[in-house]
RNA sequence: GCCCGAGUAGCUCAGGGGAUAGAGCAACUGCCUCCUAAGCAGUAGGUCGCAGGUUCGAUUCCUGCCUCGGGCGCCA
């Protein structure tokens, strides 16, 4: 509000200074070094050569300017560097962020509309049922997740999804392991060795088939782990009942009809190269059977019924994927530029200084479930959403463990926490919060004070940003930060002490519930938990 | 060879067309007679992989190169 009131002042200020067509380039923003002012525009720079004047001089008349329009709040300006325009804000300012705050609270405060009447389909995790979740699809739970929370509070309508691989050659495999399993055989060439087979195959009845069992046994698991970690599916699509309803078949009718669907050596391919693919792709194999690209384009073509957007969330190992899936969308007349591929990066886990290698395969595996008993739920999905998906990541078990009264997830939650026992000690005190009108804020003048309202004003910035980029780490990002200006004003301003001034007390009462709110709403965001007490 | 991603402090990583590049960990110094020290304050630590280009301005964008990770199946 503040910075739109500012740029349209920048911008008027611009062509009564004949600049008739303010480029674009022209922003007000927060500058990363407090000295330079409360906000900043480049005006000047971006301008100079249009108004064929050295960006100094600009700058001086576009200050004159400003000074004369008198925009509410503005204490200062001052021009600095090679051209930027600074602006000081009274305090004020601030007080009506915190006002706007807590009034609106965790259900209102940094909403955005960006994505208002936009179904999004986001489909992630989709891992194989043939075993539990390995700590490395756990990583695409907690993003996929945090993003839907984030896109939902940006207005979107998110959809998650889960697409279950339940038929083909993996399933079968690990069927005829299971049955292996339990007749105290090896499982056959290729199969699945892990330990969790043979513990699975000792639960299986005498009467399942291996097959549909493991699958149901798997996907339960799956579910668990996920559970576990506040992550919940809104749909469980499976693919063999997408082949027994008739849409595959359908869908490659669709694809015949298009023309870009071939025969040779015996199976049916399509033509993906002519869309920038590096080579075709075969659809039925020559013995008859579907790859697995056919039922996931079926699946894919459906989706579109569910979303305007279509995202996917898959692991780098199957970013050579995308051409292919792209082709075949444009070649069923859908519009590429609704469907996204956002590829996250691999997972290394570390212990005892060595790097563990996931795999179901070979029974290495670090199971998510094994991780959250070891750093507990909040730790976990933390460590998951702390870097950008395009970073390969690596967890050091042992060091999350053993620095856990140190590490980040604490150090936000221990905000949350001191936030809670302030309100606590104040009842016990008798010490009520007054209303809100009734509640001088002009006291609020402390830097700590003044950071962490800074901070609270850019919530909405920063949630924006993390909807439109699909970068939930910039919560954690933001609310590590909003931790941080809270446990500086912690220390530096106390609340309850006796010799605070009962105005003040009342006024960083409220700065307090501010505080709690934009925790509330960060933590929620990210999936973890806000506590009370620690 | 081709296609993705990454190269920023000792380590793990944020950031990103702007003004003196940040955080946590590790190291070193200080701070608990009133709200939780799982905290705060400070010191030290950097040719933002290399070379060109675009720009008033590049660590950020473009191109090339180098290094590392991943992929290049009638597996999924």
């Amino acid at each position: 509000m503040v910075r739109s009131s500012i740029l349209d002042a920048v911008h008027q200020a611009l062509e009564e200074l004949g600049v008739d067509h303010v480029p674009p380039g022209v922003t007000v923003e927060r500058p990363a070094n407090p000295d330079h002012g409360d906000w900043s525009t480049n005006a000047a720079l971006v301008c100079a050569k249009q108004a064929k004047k050295n960006p100094r001089q600009l700058g001086e008349e576009l200050m004159t300017a400003l000074e004369e329009a008198e925009l509410p709040h503005v204490e200062g300006l001052e021009i600095a560097g090679p051209g930027f325009i600074n602006i000081r804000l009274a305090p004020s300012w601030l007080h009506e962020t915190l006002r706007e705050v807590v009034t609106q609270g965790t259900e209102s405060y940094a909403r955005s509309d960006i994505g208002a009447g936009i179904d999004v389909n986001l489909e992630f995790v989709s891992s194989n049922p043939t075993g539990p979740l390995h700590a490395g699809g756990g990583r695409w739970g907690a993003f996929g997740d945090s993003l839907a929370r984030i896109l939902h509070r940006c207005g979107y309508q998110p959809h998650k999804e889960f697409y279950i691989n339940d038929r083909g050659s993996q399933t079968a495999l690990f069927g005829l392991s299971l049955s292996a399993r339990k007749g105290g055989k090896e499982v056959p060439e290729g199969g699945y060795r892990g330990d969790y087979v043979t513990e699975w195959a000792m639960e299986m009845p005498d009467t399942a088939d291996p097959t549909t069992w493991g699958i149901g046994r798997a996907l339960q698991e799956v579910e668990e782990s996920l559970a576990a970690m506040h992550v919940r599916f809104d749909t469980w699509s499976s693919e063999k009942a997408l082949v027994e309803s008739g849409a595959v078949e359908r869908t490659l009718e669709q694809l015949r009809d298009s023309g870009h669907v071939y025969v040779k050596d015996n199976a049916t391919w399509l033509a993906t190269s002519e869309l920038g693919d590096d080579k075709d792709r075969v659809l039925i194999k020559a013995d008859g059977e579907y790859t697995y690209l056919l039922p996931d384009i079926a699946y894919h073509h459906d989706k579109y019924n569910r979303g305007d957007i279509i995202i996917d969330i898959l692991g780098a190992d199957h970013h050579g994927y995308v051409p292919r899936m792209r082709a075949a969308l444009i070649f069923l007349g859908h519009e590429p530029n609704e469907y996204e591929a956002i590829i996250g990066q691999n997972v290394k886990l570390m212990r005892g200084g060595e790097e563990v290698k996931l795999s179901k395969r070979t029974g290495d595996i670090i199971a998510v479930d094994e991780l959250i008993s070891e750093l507990g739920p909040d730790v976990t999905r933390f460590a998951y959403l702390l870097q950008s998906i395009d970073t390969t990541q690596t967890i050091d078990i042992d060091l999350w463990k053993a620095q856990a009264s140190e590490n980040p997830v604490f150090y936000v939650q221990y905000a949350h926490a001191r936030i809670h026992a302030i309100g606590v000690e104040a009842a016990r005190r008798g010490i009520e919060r007054h209303r809100l009108e009734q509640v001088d804020l002009s006291g609020l003048v402390d830097p700590n004070e003044l950071a962490v309202l800074r901070h609270l004003l850019e919530l909405e910035d920063a949630l924006v940003s993390a909807a439109r980029d699909r970068a939930p780490h910039r919560m954690t990002t933001w609310v590590r930060e909003l931790a941080a200006g809270f446990h500086s004003f912690y220390t530096h301003c106390p609340v309850l002490r006796s010799d605070v001034d009962p105005q003040l007390q009342q006024a960083r009462l409220w700065l307090v519930e501010a505080c709690r709110v934009g925790l509330s709403i960060g933590l929620d965001l990210l999936g973890v938990e806000a506590p009370e007490r620690m």
